[in-house]
DNA sequence: TTGTATGCGTTATCAT
DNA sequence: ATGATAACGCATACAA
C-alpha cells in the first residue's frame, strides 16, 4: 500500500505574518489577538480567527519562547517511568501544571547519581521554567548548574536541611524507624530486611535496623538485591535469608511492596504462614498490597499529593509570590494489615 | 531557615556573544567549536572551552531550534504514565531517541478521545521533530493537524490500515481470537469475559466473544468496568459474573494481568479453585503474572521491542531514508501457564 | 580557519 | 485599537 513510500515534505508552516496579510492586519495584531483577545477590536479578532480557521494556523511557541524568555517548559527528572511511585508523582505533578499552560519535560536518570549531570544540561538548556528532580543528592557540578540557572528548582521525594531552592518529601529514616517501632510494639523480636538498590531504599534500611536493633538482642541481616524492585528480587532475597538465618516468628522489612510481594510469594512456597511463622511489611502502600493474602502491612506515602504540593511550589516561584517553606515534610502513614 | 524566601532572579544567561567575547572570537566560531569542534583550530577551541569553563555557558536550544528549524524534541502521546505497559513503551522509546540528541515532550491523553486534540495542538506548537500517539483513533480534526504538521507520526500499540504515517503494534482482534482458541483447545466450553473501560480492551473482548462463541453454545457475558483496569475492579467483576453466571468449569478472559489478578483473588476468595473450578488468562504478562499462585495465563506483547521500533521508524523518517514499510505487526504470544 | 550578514517567528516597547 | 521596530540567541550562507 504505503510500501516504502518516502513521505513528502509537509506544507510550509503558516506564520503569523501570513495569518496577519490574509486577515487584512499586521502581525503584531495576530499577536496580540491570540494572547489576548480583549486587545483588539471585535471585528479584526473575528477576521483573524477566521483567517486562523482558514489557514491551521498553530502558533510556533520556540518562537515565542525565544522572544518571551519564557519557555513554559518545566522538566522533571525521575529514576524510572515505570515505577508506579515516580509516575504517579509526576502525573500529579504534571497534572497540575498542565492547568496552568505549563508542558512536561521527562527524562529518566537511573539510579546513578553521576550520569545526572548530563541530563540536567540537557535539560537546562531547553531553558524550562522550573525544573523537579527526584531526591536530594545531586553533584557539586549539578547544584552548581541548577543554581546558575536561577529557576525555580524541586527536589521531589525527600526532605533535605541544604535543599537548592524547593523541596518536597518526607523523612525515610524517620519512616523506616516508625516501621521498626510498629515490629516491635507487635512483639517481633528479630527481623530482617530487603532492600532495591536505590540511595533511599538503603538509607531507609539503614533506619528500620537502627531502630530495631536497639530493641533486639540480634543483628539485622539483610538481603540487598542491587538492582530494581521486583517479585522476582523479592523471592530471591527471602530465599537467601532464609537459607543463611533463623527467621521463624520473626519480621522482614522490605524497601518497597513489590519486594514484600515477591517475598510473601516465596514463604508461602516454603510453607511458613504470615503472619504466624514470618511477617512481612512493605513500603509504598500500591494498589495491590491491600489485595494480597494477607493483606500486606505497609507505609503509604501520598504519592499525588507530594506531586502537588511540589507543582504547587514551583507555581508560586515562578508567579514571584514568597512561598510559606521552601521544605515541605508530607509525613507518611504505617497502614497495618494482616501481614504484620 | 529559608523561611519565607523569595528566590533572587538568577544571574543573567550567558551568550555564545560573551563566550566569544572572552575567548577572543565571534560568535559563529563559538557555535562552531561546540557543534563541530573539528571545524575550529585546537588553539582556538582550548580558548573557547576555556570560557564556556569560565562563564558555565549552557547553550540556548530554544534559540537553536528557531534557527535550525530543528527542535531535536520528540513528542509521546500516552494515555497514561502509571500504567506499565505504555510506560514501557515510553521507556524504550525514549531511550533509543535520546541515544540520539532527542528529548521527549510527554503528555497522558486519558482514555478519551475527545480531549486528544487540545494536546496535539499544544505539542505541535513546541514544532516536535516527530510524534508518538497511543493507538489509531483519532479524530478527522487531529488527523488533519497531524498531517498538516509535515513530520513523522508513529501511531503505537495497535496496526491499521490507513495510518497517518507510521504505526508499530499488533492487532487486538487477532490477540483476543488466539486466547480464545487457546482457551477452545483447552476444552473451555464456556466463558465470561471482565473489561477494562478503553476502546482497544473493548476491541479485545468482542474478538475473544465472537471468536469463542463460535464454538460455544452459550453466550458469553462481559462484566465492562468502565475505568481503569485495577485489582479492585477484577473482584468487582468476577464477584458481579459469578452472581448472575454458571461459571464453573468455565474460563474467564481479562483485558489486562491487573484485572486478572483481581479476578484469582475474587475467585479465591469464593473458595474456588483455579483452573479447576474457573479458569483465568490475563493480557499484557506484566512481571507479577508468573509470579501468581496459579502463575498467570496470559498474551505476551514485547513492550520494548514496539517502543524501539518506533523511535527506529521516526529516526529513519527524520534522516530521510525510506522506510520498508509504514506500519510494522510485532505480534503477540500466548504464555501457557497454570490458572488456564 | 574565521568572520559578516541575515533570518528563524515570535513578544516587548514605543509610537500613532 | 493598531502598527513599526527592535530584540531574543542561535545557525546558515556566503565571503574573506
Amino acid at each position: 500500500m504505503k510500501k516504502g513510500a518516502s513521505r513528502p515534505p509537509g506544507p510550509r508552516r503558516v506564520t503569523m505574518q501570513e495569518v496577519g496579510r490574509i486577515a487584512g492586519v499586521s502581525q503584531v495584531t495576530v499577536s496580540r489577538a491570540l494572547s489576548d483577545p480583549s486587545k483588539v477590536s471585535p471585528e479584526t479578532l473575528a477576521k483573524i480567527m477566521g483567517a486562523v480557521e482558514a489557514t491551521g494556523f498553530v502558533p510556533n511557541a520556540i518562537a515565542g519562547a525565544l522572544a518571551s524568555r519564557k519557555s513554559r517548559l518545566v522538566s522533571a527528572l525521575v529514576p524510572s517511568i515505570t515505577n508506579v511511585v515516580y509516575s504517579s508523582m509526576v502525573r500529579a505533578f504534571s497534572e497540575r501544571l498542565r492547568d496552568h499552560g505549563y508542558q512536561i519535560l521527562l527524562s529518566e536518570t537511573g539510579f546513578d547519581p553521576e550520569d545526572e549531570e548530563a541530563t540536567v544540561v540537557a535539560h537546562l538548556s531547553r531553558r524550562p521554567d522550573a525544573i523537579m528532580l527526584t531526591g536530594i543528592q545531586h553533584s557539586p557540578q549539578v547544584r552548581r548548574l541548577l543554581l546558575a540557572a536561577g529557576i525555580p528548582v524541586v527536589e521531589l521525594w525527600d526532605v533535605s536541611d541544604s535543599p537548592i531552592d524547593l523541596c518536597v518529601g518526607f523523612h525515610h529514616v524517620d519512616a523506616a524507624r516508625a516501621a521498626a517501632e510498629f515490629a516491635i510494639d507487635r512483639g517481633y523480636t528479630h527481623a530482617a530486611t530487603v532492600t532495591a538498590g536505590d540511595e533511599r531504599a538503603r538509607r531507609r534500611q539503614g533506619g528500620f535496623a537502627e531502630r530495631f536493633g536497639r530493641n533486639s538482642a540480634v543483628p539485622v541481616p539483610d538481603y540487598d538485591a542491587g538492582g530494581p524492585a521486583s517479585i522476582a528480587a523479592g523471592r530471591e532475597g527471602f530465599a537467601a535469608l532464609l537459607a543463611a538465618n533463623d527467621l521463624r516468628g520473626g519480621v522482614i522489612y522490605c524497601s518497597s511492596d513489590i519486594l514484600a510481594h515477591g517475598v510473601l510469594i516465596e514463604a508461602r512456597s516454603h510453607g511458613l504462614t504470615i503472619p504466624g511463622d514470618i511477617a512481612v511489611i512493605g513500603f509504598g502502600d500500591q494498589e495491590f498490597a491491600r489485595h494480597l493474602d494477607p493483606a500486606l502491612t505497609t507505609v503509604r506515602i501520598d504519592l499525588p499529593k507530594l506531586g502537588q504540593a511540589a507543582a504547587d511550589a514551583v507555581l508560586s516561584r515562578i508567579n514571584g509570590q514568597t512561598v510559606a517553606s521552601p521544605v515541605i515534610d508530607l509525613r507518611f502513614d504505617i497502614i497495618a494489615r494482616a501481614s504484620a
